[in-house]
DNA sequence: TTGTATGCGTTATCAG
DNA sequence: CTGATAACGCATACAA
């Protein structure tokens, strides 16, 4: 392999025109039946591929797919992730990923330089509330939001159901008799925390039970302070018989919590499945999202909207449900 | 945002050839000092940045590094990744990433694909053990091998010190008393598996205890088998003590099978830590990898690469350390 | 210290 | 149905 086929090296060897090879790689304008099976023996001797460069350079725009995450790391981010990076591989494309690392100023740069190179699209987790510089023609290709509404304006997005999802969860250990439930979440501000609240929220309500202000957490960032939290709520006067945590990180906190305190046998429901929730004891009930899904959904918008950049932007809420594993299905069991 | 600046209008506005621009921007050549910031100025007033494709077509190669890992899902890859990402952008560079999918045909494709499009370098998890094809030129750019040996030819290379990392297991467990410790690992064929199977057999054959056939298991290959082996173990005649999984997945299946028979308090240490390991009861004791440190440093060693191609190829091993959470601290305890 | 001209590999225009 | 040629934006040999 010393040097790489061009056009023209195709075009020499096959005896055509580089314009005719392009057509046949294209698929544009009409190509004599032999004059194809000529071309098509000559690329196929040499290997020829096209230069995606001199490609960009052309149309002005790669046919890399940008992907615009907080934190790869974040397990559900990276699952994600890999829905979306096999649609976009069998489809012949890459996918370029950059990190926003929570900082809005980080991610738009990370998109300023995804715009700057031209990819075909983006899919984007918007960390801010405001991405108001998106609407801004910061980006000036495709967008599909993922696990994040659009705000100031309109395109595809791809969420889960995070209310149903809660309500699913309340509903489940209403069901077994709890009366007196938790929630410890993220910040309220976050959209996901939100919607969940909301579901939790209108569960209870339905039931006719009171929502109570120190059954609801919503500040707790990580573990540690998840962990913090449940012990608190456990301490304290009229402590709950169950809690819905409303992430992944935070049930570990949680878990953490209710482990410290192996005599009230609270019950409690993840909002998010994660690695090992079956292998503790008592294994965890979760909701269940479906990030493979998720990505996949995503990737799918984006090829479509490739494909006819018209039409009107498309909402698609993927259901979750609920895996019961034995930590959600614990009767009440007051401990005063 | 009408057009994208190009060269030309900079040099326009600021009165100057295109050539004083690119000597600018790329810093090569002199440029005189009023004559630089005159052009800097119209750098920024017109937002220029340089095109990448056009770059790319030029110099006969991106400035992007390929990334090429079996499955991002992983949360040991993800990590890694997170880690590679953030040292390439702060660089400026991007990374683009493939999966092989664990099929060493796709990975070859991956590869190929990366290299057509020039990447500046590759960083590469290699699924199989012979990637011969990488020897025979697929890829003509410099190449970072991460968890994974060089086989058949020699090239930079990060590993996390395997064989070590199992022994300090071990002997970790011998001090407290242990000497029926088992290895529950996936398949033996596996580089990382192998090292850290010596590693445990080092340790037992230097404190003079037998390595015994039925306590070694090297073919699980998800918390189910790992579940089941653990379960068989325990079963059988001569149960261990202690168990040594030698990675995540097989840790979660071991610690699956270890709470099904809570009467029998087997201690338990894993190869890599997890998301949990310190919420579970108890909480489990581990190796600890740095897959943060792994990537960057695979990150670092690929920009000085790409500085300087000549020199001899680097090989680093990264430390692991114990992480004392419980589980690998309890005493042996004689079921029979 | 600065400018001019050429070509990287592809696609698009327009003529044959 | 096919081909000659320009242009995309940049870097570089070469000239001034």
């Amino acid at each position: 392999m010393t040097r790489r086929a061009t056009l023209r090296d195709v075009a020499e060897l096959a005896g055509v025109s580089i314009k005719t090879i392009s057509r046949v790689v294209n698929g544009t304008g009409p190509v004599a039946e032999t004059t194809e099976h000529r071309v098509r023996a000559a690329i196929d001797e040499l290997g020829f591929r096209p230069n995606p460069a001199a490609r960009s350079l052309r149309v002005g725009h790669d046919d890399a797919v940008g992907l615009v995450i907080e934190n790869i790391a974040d397990p559900f981010m990276a699952t994600l992730t890999a829905g979306i990076e096999s649609r976009i591989r069998a489809a012949g494309k890459l996918v370029i990923i950059t990190s926003g690392g929570y900082e809005p100023e980080n991610e738009r740069a990370a998109i300023e330089s995804l715009a700057h190179r031209r990819v075909a699209g983006m899919i984007v987790t918007p960390t801010s509330m405001s991405h108001s510089y998106l609407a801004q023609g910061v980006a000036t290709v495709p967008l599909v939001f993922v696990d994040r509404p659009p705000i100031q304006f309109d395109t595809d997005t791809v969420l889960s159901d995070n209310e149903g999802g809660a309500r699913l969860a309340a509903e489940h250990l209403i069901a077994h008799g709890h009366e007196r439930i938790a929630f410890v979440g993220d910040r309220i501000g976050l959209f996901t925390t939100s919607l969940r609240y909301q579901g939790f929220r209108a569960a209870l309500t339905a039931a006719g039970l009171p929502v109570l202000a120190h059954h609801v957490r919503t500040d707790v960032v990580d573990p540690d302070s998840a962990a913090a939290a449940t012990r608190e709520m456990l301490a304290g006067d009229d402590p709950p018989t169950a809690i819905i945590s409303a992430n992944a990180r935070s049930s570990l906190g949680v878990i953490r919590g209710l482990h410290e305190e192996p005599s009230s046998m609270v019950a409690h429901v993840s909002f998010d499945d994660f690695e090992g929730a079956e292998s503790l004891s008592p294994p965890v009930t979760v909701v269940h999202q479906d990030p493979i899904a998720m990505g996949r959904t995503a990737a799918d918008l984006m090829l479509e909207r490739l494909d006819d950049p018209s039409g009107p932007p498309r909402h698609i809420v993927l259901p979750t449900r609920l895996i019961v594993r034995g930590s959600g299905e614990l009767p009440p069991c007051d401990p005063s």
